[in-house]
DNA sequence: CCTCTTCCTGACCATATGGTCAGATTTGAG
DNA sequence: CTCAAATCTGACCATATGGTCAGGAAGAGG
């Protein structure tokens, strides 16, 4: 019961925010009356925790295939399909958590101080190590797993654009195995770990 | 004295939403009564739509930059640095951009489907003549624009949650300037247009 | 001083929302 | 079958919100 009240929370709050969600659309959602959430939920506020905190855990299980590997090349490269992969199938998540962080993280701040700080830490400094091994380019770790994050998250949260620009309609096997193929490959290139770059070449005109 | 009206509602926009921002919120945050907001515009949403053309228009005018490049190089890394300094001075106008566009776009489908479709096919375009030309590597070049703005705004839309990992302060000049850098450096690297990839290296251990 | 237009505002209204509650219904152990 | 606990629900309430409106300043032109 929860867990129906929680998938329809989650699509309703992804698509009208914590404010423009109505505990009515969640509980017509849920085909369930309204009165019957507060039984399980005391709050709109609670419920809007839960849905957020449930992204969490999947946002942070992500890493597993990032800690899992033995250098940097299939570790990043694991973990943008891993993240593209929660963009493709959780995309109703991934924006409330966007929507949630960017009005301030009003709910879940805590989360952000604790759990998400150490893990970015963590591995930050696992990158720093393969930096510093010479197993790729000297980046900044921090900015590089922005870079991750951005990229894979823009599919599910910026995914109602993509599909305007894609004509309108959703993106097919073919085109999510392009773009994560595009996106690992950029940024593994862009990190030193791809193919040579082109020959230096005068400008033309 | 729109202009006001228009400043104050971009900020309460960005911090709650569409749904959770009230009139009373942005008539205090102006400095006017609430009655007197509804004189300039006649609705929410009305007001709401300008906030959001406004920024179209600035999202719109980075690609000048783009557009007088001589080559990829120069065209992309100056379009980074576009839209960087954009989510550094305008990250509110960025978050509206985004929630408006996480919950579909209810307000400017049409913009999307016609200004942004016309504007993106046309980069696009341009991106596929440099690969033909050999000046950049074969990436396809919708990805590499999602690529662009997804990097780009995630300094705006989650700068709260780059905060809180910078230790709870605003990004410095410094942090700015190198994230810029590493933005630009590997995206460009990505694209076959930065220095040498590491040498070939066997997996230790 | 008059008057017309533009600009501003306090008070008000209909509606929608989050949340409550008393009581109905179901479940399940004995 | 009994009965108490758990689950469900329609009706209700206090509040907050978007929006209206009648009328009050404030200028501008004469």
């Amino acid at each position: 019961m929860e867990a129906t009240i929680l998938r329809a929370a989650e699509g309703i709050f992804a698509e009208a925010g914590f404010g423009g969600a109505t505990m009515q659309q969640i509980a017509d959602s849920a085909g369930l009356p309204k009165a019957n959430l507060h039984y399980y939920f005391p709050t709109k506020e609670a419920l809007y925790r839960q849905v957020v905190q449930q992204i969490f855990d999947i946002w942070l299980h992500a890493a597993d295939s990032f800690d899992d590997a033995p250098g940097p090349a299939e570790a990043i490269g694991a973990y943008i399909d891993a993240k593209m992969e929660i963009s493709r199938r959780h995309p109703q998540g991934s924006k409330v958590w966007a929507t949630e962080v960017m009005h301030g993280a009003p709910v879940i701040q805590d989360y952000l101080e604790t759990t998400l700080r150490e893990w970015t830490a963590d591995r930050a400094s696992v990158i720093q190590t393969w930096i510093d091994e010479g197993r790729m380019a000297p980046v900044d770790p921090y900015q590089l797993l922005y870079m991750l994050w951005a990229t894979t998250q823009h599919y599910a949260d910026f995914g109602h654009q993509i599909e305007t620009l894609n004509g309108g309609r959703p993106l097919s096997e073919d085109d999510w195995d392009r773009a994560k193929a595009t996106v690992r490959q950029i940024i593994l290139r862009g990190i030193g770990l791809g193919p040579a770059p082109l020959p230096a070449q005068g400008q033309p005109g």
